[in-house]
DNA sequence: GCGACAG
DNA sequence: ATCTTGTCGC
């Protein structure tokens, strides 16, 4: 079935646009005003997207928006940003204001062409983009042990992100860069969004707002 | 050929 | 991601 897809002309296409992304920090932490989240979830042929606005540093919710479409192609391992890459900006363009950094839901440079989803969807919002992962899809790394140690991810002689434990006993989660950010900052910013649980609140929340959308929708 | 493989 | 109950632990 995934056939029918020319996968070489696609991977091409990451490889293309990879060359774009930017690994530094094209802004001042200082001028953070806002974190924004985004989280998908699926009903049949259609996939339900959620985007919130958190104030930064204080992380309270100060707007979110959502999106219902149909998917247009399936779910393949590394091809991610085909199938949710677009439903994800549509939701995220009206919501975004200055000084605003997303985390999304997926890879950023973690990828076997270094180009996920979390990248496309800050070359297309031209945005900076934080990737987060609850787990591997390329790279190797050592559990980290205490509470916000972190670990590099290692693929191919780089460092394409970082395993970090966030919580007591919970298993790490995967940081990387998406676009327009250090891994460094990434990583800072990633601790300053983590309020008890596993995942930055961008993220929980985006996630925690799709899932009772799917429920009462 | 075999295993791996985000959401 | 999704299908799904109870259950163990902080």
């Amino acid at each position: 079935m995934k056939d029918r897809y020319n996968l070489n002309k696609y991977s091409r296409m990451q490889y293309k646009l990879a060359r774009k992304i930017i690994e530094k920090d094209c802004f001042n932490l200082k001028e953070i005003e806002y974190v924004a989240g985004i989280d998908q979830a699926f009903r049949g042929d259609e996939i339900i997207s959620s985007a919130v606005l958190l104030k930064f540093p204080e992380l309270r919710i100060v707007d979110s928006n959502h999106t219902i479409e149909r998917v247009d192609f399936p779910y393949i391992p590394t091809y991610l940003m085909f199938r949710e890459g677009k439903p994800a900006v549509r939701t995220l363009k009206d919501l975004l204001r200055k000084n605003t950094i997303i985390f999304v839901d997926g890879s950023g440079i973690c990828h076997p062409r270094y180009f996920g989803l979390a990248c496309y969807v800050g070359l297309a919002l031209n945005t900076p983009t934080i990737g987060i992962t609850k787990t591997r899809l390329v790279g190797d790394y050592t559990h980290p042990d205490k509470v916000f140690q972190w670990e590099p991810i290692m693929y191919q002689g780089k460092e394409v992100g970082r395993a970090i434990k966030t919580c007591k006993r919970c298993r790490e989660i995967l940081v990387s860069v998406g676009h327009m950010i250090s891994l460094d900052t990434a990583i800072h910013l990633t601790k300053s969004c983590i309020r008890d649980r596993k995942l930055p609140e961008p993220i929980r929340l985006a996630h925690e707002s799709v899932s009772k959308l799917k429920k009462i929708l």
